[in-house]
DNA sequence: CAGGACTTTGCCCTTCGGTACAATATATTT
DNA sequence: AAATATATTGTACCGAAGGGCAAAGTCCTG
């Protein structure tokens, strides 16, 4: 009952990663999305196709797309070049070079029928559509921390020290640090710079 | 590394199926939504809703999705149902009653960042949102950093350290090094932290 | 009043980030 | 051929960042 499985890629090394992930050794391998719209290959076969070394044309994409589940796997993921796989039906957008639990899980998840993206895309689709997204504002995240913890903060989206944050509250840098892994803590990021990065996501 | 797991229903019965399926034994466990919102539960928890028993207000919604992942479980799924959580922001909408296997699947995909929806619902999802493509506005500052660097700066983006953009790109920790110096230099930066709030406000 | 968040700080430790001072290799340009 | 830009890596150093453990004090609420 399981489909047929297709691996695209130029490189050997990225296919045995793939197949030894995924227990598939014996996949059909082709070169690139030309070949398999040559191929004659049953219809909603799992395709993992490499994103790196292939620049498809636009109808190359929307026929492996129609007719089989493609999985988009790219070396460098951009949100962009997946929101464009997606909407030409792509049924996974991921990196090439998943961990093979990561891969294994993306495609499980295509393979009974779903479709798997990462967060930031969904996001992005979900703006697209009606009125604006929840989309942390200003409050919401300033509404979670302490006063102090703002203060801090604010400093850090100036791209500031730890050194010059105490400075400018006029506080160790001891404190700056505790506030810092307490503000870590409530966003659940490692540090400044995810931070920074869900913040400025918002 | 986990975040911790919370499970939102009125009924017992079904918490226990949840909690039997994916070993979640201990899982903090709350009546409704509005409990979890006044609960001081660290961001990005995993949240499993039941959406049968609860009818919470928008407010709680929003709150909720954007504090935590929280998966809406529906005991009779319908497509609007899905796109309404989805776009407040839910990580996955799928069958309260699902198979162990299923709901495994399902929870793994969104504890390691991803989003679930079923593919009906994708379908519309992309569907709505035409043909304009992303209009590329970055290839200013692309130009003038190096293809090499341009990776180091993508990863970088994506809050990675160091050692995790090494591993991504094949090279040594060194090497990143040296690619980054480089890149502070020619945007007259100090940092990473620096680098990306230049790179964000443009 | 007891318990709980918030604020503050010190000491010490590990890891990470950035750079100085190298070397080697390839590719392109002049 | 020489010069320049790019890509790669090493060793070593130092400061920054983050956190564990511990302890102060304030302020507010039940």
């Amino acid at each position: 009952m399981n489909a047929p499985v297709i691996l695209i890629t130029a490189s050997s090394a990225l296919a045995d990663g793939w197949a030894d992930s995924l227990g598939l050794q014996d996949a059909l391998r082709l070169p690139d999305l030309a070949a398999l719209n040559r191929a004659n290959v049953a219809a909603d076969s799992l395709v993992l196709l490499d994103l790196a070394a292939t620049t498809p044309s636009e109808q190359d994409m929307q026929q492996a797309c129609q007719h089989c589940r493609v999985l988009a796997l790219s070396s460098l993921p951009r949100d962009e070049e997946g929101m464009m796989w997606l909407q030409y039906g792509a049924a996974a957008y991921a990196h090439a070079m998943s961990t093979p639990d990561l891969l294994q899980q993306v495609f499980d998840t295509v393979q009974s029928g779903g479709t798997w993206v990462g967060r930031s895309i969904m996001q992005q689709l979900c703006a697209r559509f009606g009125r604006q997204l929840p989309a942390r504002t200003e409050t919401d995240w300033r509404s979670r921390l302490s006063a102090r913890e703002q203060d801090v903060v604010a400093a850090l989206r100036e791209g500031r020290s730890n050194k010059d944050i105490a400075r400018q509250l006029d506080i160790s840098e001891r404190t700056v640090k505790a506030h810092l892994t307490s503000v870590f803590q409530k966003f659940g990021v490692e540090d400044r710079l995810q931070l920074l990065l869900k913040l400025t996501a918002a």
